[in-house]
DNA sequence: CCTACCGATCGGTAGG
DNA sequence: CCTACCGATCGGTAGG
């Protein structure tokens, strides 16, 4: 009668459910902060019990960080660079990405950018292709912006700045704060994109 | 005869050493990645000896951050801005700091970045006031470039995402590859600065 | 996915 | 700063 409530949530998506809420742990705690004991407590398992879906710990990092960048990813390749201007193009990834980031929706993204260094092997060079693939996205974009005159360089290197800008937003946004993610993603655009006066 | 060679060096030091070599682990592995047994061992110290030095591993970490961040302060302050441009000014903090934090001599840097998050009360805050003083630094020296218009923003949003893609070249530069770290520096202020075509 | 557990490691300490 | 150690925790496993 008095029975607590077990893992009567579908059975098919714990899975998910433990990647979700290690994604969130990673962020605020880092990897070696956090304890598989965490992560099962965090959606009510038994400490042993995350072991059953993935065999190490390493395996769920890598699951974490390979799902939110390809979805990431997805959700930029959505976006169509030939039926908008090559600033309404950018600005558009980088509201999306922002949005992405700072929302709850995608909360891997910032850990993406950073606790991917604790793979190992091929997880790692996995992992690398992927991150490989997202850069180009953005290269592709910064090119179209310099086709346009907006921008005086778009190589990896000024890639790479603007990476920078873009990722660590994350590490100083403040929810309780007075700017909106949209807001700040439309001062990077304009902070990227050379003044025309 | 066969004494293995004991602690015999300046023990006035050993404290510094143990920062500097805590700092390259941090930095390697991340705080929580890395034991104390680590530290310890990378200096020919017994397992139990850093706690001679460091009452706790948090305030070791918290040694390392701040003397990091102290002294990249100190040397950026060291640069006058009356007796030169406004972009030389830019440039030489620019270049001060890159080459401080690719080189060895000041490899904290990169971590005063990131691994202070594991501090907590009044350490952390006392990091956050120098954090603020450094970031105080960079934004007049972007608003003596705004009054000289060579850049067309200089508050607080635009000043984190240049600090974003200054800091965050220590995480892709590779010593190993074709640009040196002037020649990073040179490019990011190239970059920042708007091309006045 | 739970129960029950192991072996290893880790931060930290006593006592010199 | 070394020796010797403790208590707690952690990743992971067996067996169901």
């Amino acid at each position: 009668m008095a029975r607590p409530r077990k893992a009567d949530i579908n059975s098919d998506n714990r899975r998910e459910h433990l990647i979700a809420t290690a994604a969130r742990l990673f962020l605020q705690k880092g990897y070696h902060g956090t304890t598989m004991r965490d992560v099962a407590a965090s959606i009510n398992m038994q400490p042993g019990s995350p072991f059953y879906h993935f065999s190490s710990k390493q395996e769920l990092l890598f699951a974490v960080v390979t799902d939110g960048l390809r979805t990431c990813i997805d959700r930029l390749m959505a976006i169509d660079p030939e039926s908008q201007s090559p600033l309404d193009y950018f600005r558009t990834m980088v509201r999306t990405y922002t949005v992405d980031m700072l929302d709850e929706r995608v909360v891997s993204i910032p850990l993406v950018v950073d606790e991917w260094r604790h793979l190992e092997g091929e997880p790692r060079q996995t992992f690398l292709d992927l991150r490989r693939q997202h850069e180009d996205l953005w290269l592709s974009a910064l090119q179209r912006l310099q086709a346009a005159g907006l921008v005086s360089k778009a190589n990896r290197l000024s890639c790479r700045f603007f990476l920078s800008a873009l990722t660590r937003i994350s590490t100083w946004y403040d929810s309780q704060g007075s700017l909106t993610p949209l807001q700040i993603a439309d001062e990077l655009v304009d902070w990227v994109v050379s003044p025309r006066t």
